[in-house]
RNA sequence: CGCGGGGUGGAGCAGCCUGGUAGCUCGCAAGGCUCAUAACCUUGAGGUCCUGAGUUCAAAUCUCAGCCCCGCAACCA
């Protein structure tokens, strides 16, 4: 299926509330979806995102809510799927790793590399942070407590079953070396790869004993095992899509995805655990894996004690959908870090979508309604004299694939999305600029009806292909606009977006 | 021996890989305009590009040394 795209956001843990950084992936994976489709049609689409829902986290969360664990789940990705309702997230699958398709498909790839000698049994002995879920070694542990979160381990010895991640080593690094555009952006790449070269892989332990975890999927060649729960989450772009057949060829019309998107600290398992399994599975890799950054808040180091967790919710519900996803995408480069506060929130509403895009518009409507009755006018024929003020623009807005619409493309085509804004935004500077050196209200007093006519007709078509370009990022700001300025007769409503108040 | 990110006009950042007049947004100041949401447009002030040394005709940009800041807590994107 030459042309499709199908694109993944990670499976998110059940364990606790979305957050803006789930929003964030989610909202960039929409963004390029939406892109997608208008520019390889609907039917050539694939967005998958979904939950994860196994292990020892949520099996306590669960306890600790008196909730077997598939009732916690299913209450806590009640609200995943409300928020992205919410977010107008416009994925085509949502899938439950505690749902059969994908059981199914993890037992396959299981016993597939069980009979192929990948997965093996041992004993293993050592350390184990419960609330971690994490395995030391002796020389990791100092005073008995675990290197990442400091509380007490516990001294284990159980026999478990392994994948052999090391034999795979040397194939990553060469297929990384060979494949430059695989792990994105191209710092993480090279993040990856010097790990590699550094690092020894461990095999890595797939399973848990049952009477430490029940809350999983059972080994098929060892019932008293369960599956570790990566090893589990990361089949989900697979099972979603496809299934192994009698000769456990896996078969799927989306696979492989275009693209994996997730943030920084989950590239490990999609840039190294991932890529081996597929290979020892014998399926084909995904084309891109592309890690972005995260949102800092500010006063962070108390923000748990004192509950001033960021909500997306609560943000979109005080700003609007479109300010949220147009704030996270613009305000910092796809990639980096950047600090989330509601100060920065306002002043990208009030300065970019206020003053700049919200009052274009606003001006440009009643300027249709008081010099052409609410008509806008149209070119009949082709000689209007367009005013030589206009030329920068209209060169930059000219044609089918205009300068305007190749630049805001390319940004998307390299998940660049501040960039792509940043271009729109200048489009719409050089808009006001333009109304400012016509001055069309010199030109009705002077009863300059066919110069009025062709600036209105260069202003509102520059503000078409605005809202065209917004689409994938603010659709609902992107058809309100298209509906204002309908084809005939203008439908000049309240401001698009109200400018805010200081204090707050 | 920790790991990673970073230090660029008041604030937030880009530029650094592929050296060559230091750029953007916000804020500030002055002016202009009235179609517009006290919005828009123009101009201006403001910088030892952390420090030192090195390479070079030339360094924010490359090399070395040093100083400082942030994250590595939660939950995980």
């Amino acid at each position: 299926m030459p042309g499709k795209f199908y694109i993944t956001t990670p499976l998110y843990y059940v364990n606790a509330s979305p957050h803006i950084g789930h929003s964030y992936t989610t909202i960039a994976a929409d963004t390029l979806a939406r892109y997608m489709r208008n520019k390889a049609g609907e039917d050539n689409v694939w967005f998958l995102t979904g939950t994860d829902e196994h292990g020892q986290k949520i099996e306590k969360a669960a306890e600790a809510a008196q909730l077997t664990p598939k009732d916690f789940a299913d209450e806590v990705v009640l609200k995943f799927i409300g928020l992205w309702k919410k977010l107008n997230i416009s994925y085509n699958d949502f899938i439950r790793t505690t749902e059969d398709r994908h059981i199914q498909v993890v037992s396959r790839a299981l016993e597939i590399l069980y009979k192929k000698g990948d997965i093996y049994e041992d004993k293993y002995e050592g350390w184990y942070c419960t609330p971690c879920e994490t395995f030391w070694i002796d020389a990791q542990v100092i005073d008995q407590a675990c290197p990442d979160c400091k509380r007490k381990v516990e001294r284990i010895s159980e026999t478990n079953y392994f994948f052999r991640l090391a034999k795979y080593q040397d194939w990553l690094r060469g297929y990384i070396n060979s494949h430059p555009d695989f792990v994105n952006p191209e710092s993480r790449k090279e993040e990856v790869l010097r790990f590699l070269e550094l690092n020894k892989l461990n095999d890595l332990c797939i399973s848990r004993p049952k009477e430490r975890l029940k809350w999983g999927i059972p080994l098929p060649f060892a019932p008293a095992h369960v599956t570790y729960v990566w090893f589990d989450a990361l089949l989900n772009y697979i099972s979603a899509v496809g299934y192994f057949d009698e000769n456990n060829k896996y078969r799927s019309k989306w696979w492989p995805a275009q693209l994996h998107l997730m943030a920084k600290d989950i590239l490990r398992q999609h840039a190294v655990y991932w890529p081996i399994m597929l290979y020892a599975l014998g399926i084909d890799l995904p084309e891109k894996i592309f890690a972005h950054g995260w949102w800092m808040l500010k006063e962070e180091k108390i923000s748990k004690s004192r509950g001033n967790v960021i909500n997306p919710l609560d943000i979109v519900n005080k700003y609007g959908l479109d300010a949220y996803r147009y704030f996270l995408l613009r305000d910092v480069p796809f990639g980096l870090d950047g600090n989330f506060s509601e100060e920065a929130v306002i002043k990208r509403y009030n300065s970019d979508l206020a003053n700049d895009l919200g009052n274009l518009v606003y001006r440009t409507l009643t300027m249709v309604e008081k010099y052409f009755d609410g008509n806008v006018p149209h070119v009949e024929g082709e000689e209007i004299n367009y005013d030589p003020r206009g030329e920068d623009i209209i060169k930059r807005i000219e044609g089918r694939d205009s300068i305007f619409q190749k630049e805001v493309r390319k940004g998307l085509e390299e998940y660049n999305f501040s960039y792509s804004l940043g271009e729109i935004w200048s489009l719409i500077n050089m808009a006001n600029k333009y109304v400012e050196e016509t001055k069309p209200w010199n030109l009705a007093k002077e009863n300059k009806g066919d110069e009025l006519k062709a600036f209105i007709i260069v202003l509102v078509k520059v503000i078409r292909q605005v809202a065209g370009e917004l689409k994938p990022f603010m659709p609902d700001t992107s058809s309100a606009i298209i509906n204002q300025l309908g084809s005939q007769k203008i439908e000049k409503g309240a401001p698009l977006f109200p400018r805010l108040l200081p204090q707050c």
